[in-house]
DNA sequence: TTGACTTATATGTCTAGACATATAATCGTA
DNA sequence: TACGATTATATGTCTAGACATATAAGTCAA
């Protein structure tokens, strides 16, 4: 959900209510541990149903804006700062989203029985047949990431044979793998000679990393390492609030 | 919201209705862009009113699997891996659930007119007074953290006056301050000296930053940097999904 | 004072309707 | 054929009720 604070302007009641009560939450006029008023005096307050208050508290729930207590009533929770959406953008979109021109290259593409680093990186015990990528994303002609990615062919099987010299598999993979988890790790290492020479800065500079692991239902599907230069790249995550 | 996947074995018809639907997408039985059954066909399937099935359908929407469009019906939606919650913990609760001993201390604390250079990072145009804060965080006496801090007294004037010899300003912060909203940066360096000697780390190792900007209704709160050793910590952002 | 029982009440879920509204699909016309 | 007007329809919002259920608060006995 997106909750944006605008919904005052809105035209439908619900969504005014609860706009009305995420600003005085929001503005700390009603401080965390505060109880909002109960259903049936917003009802007055308003003169709706019952229905319509609910709804609009009820979002406001899911949004872990507030607490709602049987018999009890509904109270403002403590905010949360531990929790922020992170947007891992897909990295052509995020090139073309900075107006520069988006490039990308197939370095390697290997298709081989797992080996044992190949298993504990995927996390699966079975071996099986996986494809293994590297590839370099670049903006402007300028290396801007490379990645370093690994396919379960048990999973998806047509990855056997889907062309990647010009299409990157990240984006082939949105596009032919439905619904899935991922986990993400963010760390930070020095370029090796290797990452060095392939993003084109010195040996010893900062490196943002990203591990992704994807899965679908207990399933693994890929896993991807993305090696950015530190200094120039940035994520940013947000906190959901307002 | 949460929506995790168990919410069939609930007793509530329009959690089941949900909790239905949510499997056959991640389970790839209905991909991406599937019309999912009209309202008036849950309704007949599952014997109860238009309401029921809306409530359940309105909740996969807000958790964006499912797109609702006027006239033409419900749709399975792409995947985002994009979008990832990202949990930055509190760190004392960090390094607690690792099982490890938490510490504490002040480098450092000024009270000065904001410089130029603070306006900057605060985001703010007027000048005023701020408190700088410098303290580092350890694990078993180890270093695990640098954290520099600025904040805004005149957003939060107490913070004059607290002591942060003994409690994280962050800490106090979340005690002292209601509902915020932030933004987070991350971004990899390597130590400098004086980095470097803070954490116990070699000069040019690698470091995880996190640059956080906190603010309340467009009122800037505090502006923070932590560091991090970046070969031994790990920040972990999980997709939603299931 | 403590513990067990009862009661009152706020939220949770659900119904069977209603009208509003955006828009896909169709139809008619230039 | 292309474009504009009309219509059908799925979702969006809302109502005025209902019963279920968890639980805070009060009651009473040991």
């Amino acid at each position: 959900m997106s909750l944006t604070a605008d919904a005052a302007d809105q035209p439908t009641l619900y969504k005014r209510i609860r706009a009305d009560i995420q600003k005085r939450i929001l503005t700390g006029e009603w401080p965390p541990g505060h109880r909002i008023p109960f259903e049936h005096e917003l009802v007055a307050r308003y003169g709706c149903s019952r229905m319509t208050v609910n709804k609009a508290l009820s979002e406001l729930a899911q949004a872990d804006l507030i607490e709602r207590r049987r018999r009890a009533g509904s109270f403002v929770r403590r905010p949360q700062h531990q929790s922020a959406v992170l947007k891992i953008a897909d990295i052509r979109a995020e090139i073309t989203a900075l107006g520069r021109s988006y490039g990308y290259e197939l370095i390697g593409r290997k298709l081989r029985a797992a080996t044992a680093a190949d298993r504990d990186r995927l996390g699966v015990k079975k071996a099986g047949k996986v494809v293994a990528i590297t590839c370099r994303h670049s903006a402007d002609k300028v290396p801007f990431a490379v990645e370093d990615r690994l396919i379960d062919l048990s999973s998806v099987p047509n990855a056997a044979t889907a062309d990647f010299s010009r299409e990157p598999p990240g984006s082939w993979l949105l596009h032919h793998v439905p619904w899935t988890e991922a986990e993400h790790t963010i760390s930070a290492i020095v370029a090796d000679d290797r990452t060095a020479e392939a993003l084109d800065i010195a040996v010893g500079a900062p490196c943002l990393v990203i591990d992704r692991y994807t899965w679908r239902s207990a399933r693994t599907i890929t896993a991807v390492r993305l090696l950015y230069p530190g200094d120039s790249h940035r994520l940013v995550a947000r906190f959901k609030g307002g």
